[in-house]
DNA sequence: CGGGCACGGGCATACGTATTCACGTGGCAT
DNA sequence: ATGCCACGTGAATACGTATGCCCGTGCCCG
């Protein structure tokens, strides 16, 4: 049947002004066809001649309509919309978002709006049930997830969204022969290649104790990555890794500071491979503070090339990610599997990129 | 009448495990209640009796029950959803966001979250018409506008907006005394008042060159009150604004370097008063090429406080905005609006914060 | 000349929720 | 005893769009 204000009232007058807001009834009136060719018509469906879609299109354009997506996507039963969630250990609420991420914020959100999907952001703590929230209540079409965080801690989780059959990617190890990486779709750089070039650099510099400050546990699949890189580089130069030259630090400049004070205490190296461009800095700040000359008596290479460090002196040594790219291909990957297509893990190339810290 | 699957096929049975997205009326069978009960009781309805709600409670926990958001956006004609626009000047695709901006990110997701509000994001050219996309369609309840540019460019948007009553916030210029900020609803840090204290600072340092970078032009208002500010303060100190120690510079770090070093070929100053952090940072970079040591021949304060200079050396003096506040208020702000409250704007109090370059 | 087919179009209906309305049942005051 | 109100309840329906289905027309081909 009609909707019921249809049944009662008229909608051509001088009121036009006051209107309430148009629907698609309005302009197949004006238009002078009925509601569902007005549906037809601006979805380009094939079953409307040219003539009919231009009136169509003339009418809506006059009545300033504009579909309303909760009918559309309540009939549609899909909100061609993706939920970014990025999830944290639970940490005071002043916490910072990793940079990285933010990083990969801008190429996400253009690459939704070049494919038509609105892009719903949200931080999420680790308690909240937010796997439920968005594809079941039909708010959101798939879920990307970005953080780091207790790898440990947050599979539970994973596994349960690949249960529901939820549709997701989420950026982290996709190393093939890293299990971590073979829950749900997974996208990630080449954390072991980035780590096996940095070490491999420094020792062409002819660095013999090189320290990872990172960490070499599961909880952190990516770290542990270039963890194992660190290692095997090691190994090809015939030197084994010293349990002494590792400090565990999580992704903060505080924790890189922390570690590297720690080790400067306790043991002697001459170069740093830091699991991270935060870690990097703060290595850098405790390295200073002890009166080690940066790059003469110890050199660091960091991980992500954050922008940010462009105002370090000297300029970091980092192993160069992509986020650009990144962010593109974790949109692109899950609106295949939303089409229902199947979709691989992908690893991402790195770049070591050399400047004045080694 | 009863959706049509109701009229045709039981729902209980040992085909639970296959069976279709509950909806109300599933829930409303397992409770042995009506279905509106189910919506009075989920939402919160006083006129529900205490053990109905809570037997509606269980049966959406054990059907694993969600509300199909866009039925009930459909149904309120609301949708629980604000929509962040950054918006800046047509730019290539990888320029990088405002970090200014960046850092109220968290602070809005996190507050809407608190309200029970989703929030869309999206990086608007200029040239899209956003502002039919987002209320218009009923995806937003109402839009928060973010972005420098020029302001005497998207400034007819925004009459539109106000014009189609348009439920919106920016950050801008809320300076009672800025017509910039008479247009829509308003939210701003308190940008004379910081140039003030910051040139203020500088004067009593003993500088008396103080040169200004930024722009004076009322196309960045929010620059134009801190140039405003700084004015002021000279003008207490007995000196007069001299032309040849101001230069043209838009955000970027580049421009400030550029600006900075055409400074130094034309004139003297002891002391750079940079409208923002990505300036200073510029400035520092080109005082240091040409030799002159920061903050004993040219002292430098900034504006906003970006976390990233904290790895500048010196640290750079600034003045501190506080963006978690700001995101805060811009959400508040626009919940009252989209209540049907008036909502004032409001300024939001600075504060110099003193390091090593001044 | 008749049958089939391509095509443009409209009717009816479903999507799942929230709200209006009317109803019945108690209890309380008149 | 009668009227009234408060309260819990369910029946019906509207929100606005998209789509399955059927219909009529004109054309081509057999």
């Amino acid at each position: 049947m009609l909707p019921k204000m249809w049944q009662v009232e008229s909608v051509f007058g001088d009121t036009t002004q006051f209107m309430r807001r148009p629907t698609s009834f309005d302009i197949a009136a004006l238009a002078g066809v009925s509601q569902p060719k007005v549906s037809r018509a601006l979805s380009g469906s094939h079953s409307v001649s040219d003539a009919t879609r231009q009136r169509v299109l003339d009418a809506a354009e006059a009545l300033n309509y504009s579909i309303d997506k909760n009918a559309s996507n309540l009939r549609r039963e899909a909100s061609k919309t993706l939920a970014l969630l990025f999830f944290e250990d639970p940490t005071p609420d002043d916490s910072l978002i990793n940079p990285f991420y933010l990083s990969m914020l801008g190429s996400i959100t253009r690459t939704c709006a070049q494919r038509g999907y609105d892009l719903l952001i949200s931080f999420q703590q680790l308690s909240a049930n937010w796997h439920v929230d968005y594809e079941d209540s039909r708010k959101a079409d798939g879920i990307i997830l970005l953080g780091y965080g207790d790898y440990l801690l947050y599979r539970p989780r994973l596994e349960q969204l690949v249960a529901q059959g939820t549709h997701f990617v989420r950026w982290g190890s996709a190393n093939p022969a890293n299990p971590a990486g073979q829950i749900g779709t997974t996208i990630g750089s080449d954390n072991a290649q980035g780590g096996l070039d940095a070490t491999r650099h420094l020792l062409a510099q002819g660095r013999r104790r090189i320290a990872f400050i990172g960490t070499a546990s599961p909880q952190y699949p990516e770290f542990q990555e270039r963890w194992a890189g660190y290692v095997a580089a090691l190994a090809e130069a015939g030197l084994a890794p010293d349990a002494a030259l590792q400090a565990d630090a999580i992704s903060t400049e505080a924790a890189g500071q922390a570690a590297t004070r720690q080790l400067l205490e306790t043991t002697g190296f001459d170069a740093i491979f830091a699991a991270s461009d935060t870690i990097a800095i703060g290595a850098m700040r405790a390295l200073a503070d002890a009166g080690r000359l940066v790059s003469r008596a110890v050199a660091v290479v960091g991980f992500d090339d954050l922008p940010s460090t462009s105002l370090a002196n000297p300029l970091l040594t980092t192993v160069m990610q992509n986020p650009r790219r990144a962010g593109r291909i974790l949109v692109e990957t899950l609106l295949q599997l939303i089409e229902g297509h199947a979709a691989g893990n992908a690893m991402l190339p790195v770049e070591l990129v050399v400047r004045g810290t080694s």
